[in-house]
DNA sequence: CCTGGATGTTAGTCATCATTAACTGATTCG
DNA sequence: CGAATCAGTTAATGATGACTAACATCCAGG
């Protein structure tokens, strides 16, 4: 009954609720415009009482970042292998990403714009497994167009973030499936057409 | 006390100065996180010397991106105009937005960041020109697309800002040229397809 | 019962930082 | 020649904020 947890891993709830209300936080003000306080009076605690769950500031925003990266590519690679062709793998990739965006606006918000907070030894990690994300996205486009140079397809692919993690910025305008369609097309044929080049 | 910048433009050198060594730690590590000595510093003078040119921090940012603001939208307004038609004015758009984000990283970065810090008078100022600068290449697109309805357009065209604006994350990956040219047709074909709705 | 760990609390401490004050050297212009 | 304005300087000042300390509560197991 009692469902093995991976031992390195405890996913308290109270952590989880944190890392939420920070991620919100965060999103609206930047890090340095959010205080300890804040983030503990948004879960009910005040203060200093953040400490018994994390060891400061930077390790949440550390820990907050290296789960968002984590989830992206674990799912991307996912997607990716279980797919049969090319095509296929990328409308898996784009289908995951405008999932996450529409989820989780505010982790998006977070991962693209604080990284320059993290501390040293967590930024690498970091920044590893986003490249390693960039990555899954080259080597799925590389192999639907071969002709293309990988800058290009790593440039088409930030760009096509750009695209699908948008959403933060025109909340509200259309219903969330409608709006999961417009980026899917929108990202589709943006890529479609790499071939095109010259 | 009353902070009206005068209208008539006087463009102090070490206004400007200021403003974009501002603009690019700003864009580094977020408006909180950089210090008023830092700033000074960055153009050789110390401190509370800005305060012989800005009535204080805040008021630099909004000047900031106020004067953003209104670069995109009057450029925006000028280029519209210039285009006999449709789809001419839309490569102009796109042609000026991926100009200004190759020219200005830094003040792109800043200017979908840091909106939340500006205090209110300015706030309500620069989201109006925001506004409107969307609301022109809404105008251009609907021209194209009469069938297609306001808030989809509007979605589009931030998904497409977020798209041409994705060039502080792949900086290096390609030339200037080369960059400008794949963005430029990414927009084109992702708004292209937009008529294919349903 | 009572011990100990998990989780809070409130009250410091120490740095940092935006802003102000007081003062200085130039340059303009009357 | 002044006198004023411009553009700096360094030295307070006052708030804020991250983090620590000391203390409380709850509850599980022995």
């Amino acid at each position: 009954m009692t469902v093995v947890r991976s031992p390195t891993r405890v996913p308290s709830p109270r952590r989880r609720e944190i890392l939420d209300a920070a991620a919100t936080l965060f999103a609206a003000r930047g890090f340095h415009g959010v205080s300890i306080e804040e983030i503990g009076g948004a879960v009910g605690i005040s203060g200093p009482a953040l400490y018994r769950h994390f060891s400061g500031k930077e390790s949440l925003l550390a820990e907050m970042l290296l789960d968002i990266s984590e989830r992206l590519r674990t799912s991307a690679v996912e997607r990716a292998t279980r797919s049969c062709d090319g095509g296929e793998a990328l409308d898996a990739l784009i289908a995951g990403q405008i999932e996450f965006a529409l989820d989780h606006p505010a982790l998006i918000t977070v991962h693209d714009r604080e990284l320059g907070n993290v501390p040293e030894p967590a930024r690498r990690q970091i920044r590893r497994l986003q490249r390693l994300y960039v990555e899954e996205w080259v080597t799925v486009l590389s192999e639907l167009y071969p002709d293309v140079r990988p800058p290009v397809l790593r440039a088409a692919t930030h760009a096509v973030f750009g695209l699908l993690n948008s959403t933060p910025h025109s909340a509200g305008e259309l219903p969330r499936e409608a709006m999961a369609a417009l980026l899917h097309r929108m990202a589709r044929v943006a890529l479609a057409n790499l071939v095109n080049e010259h």
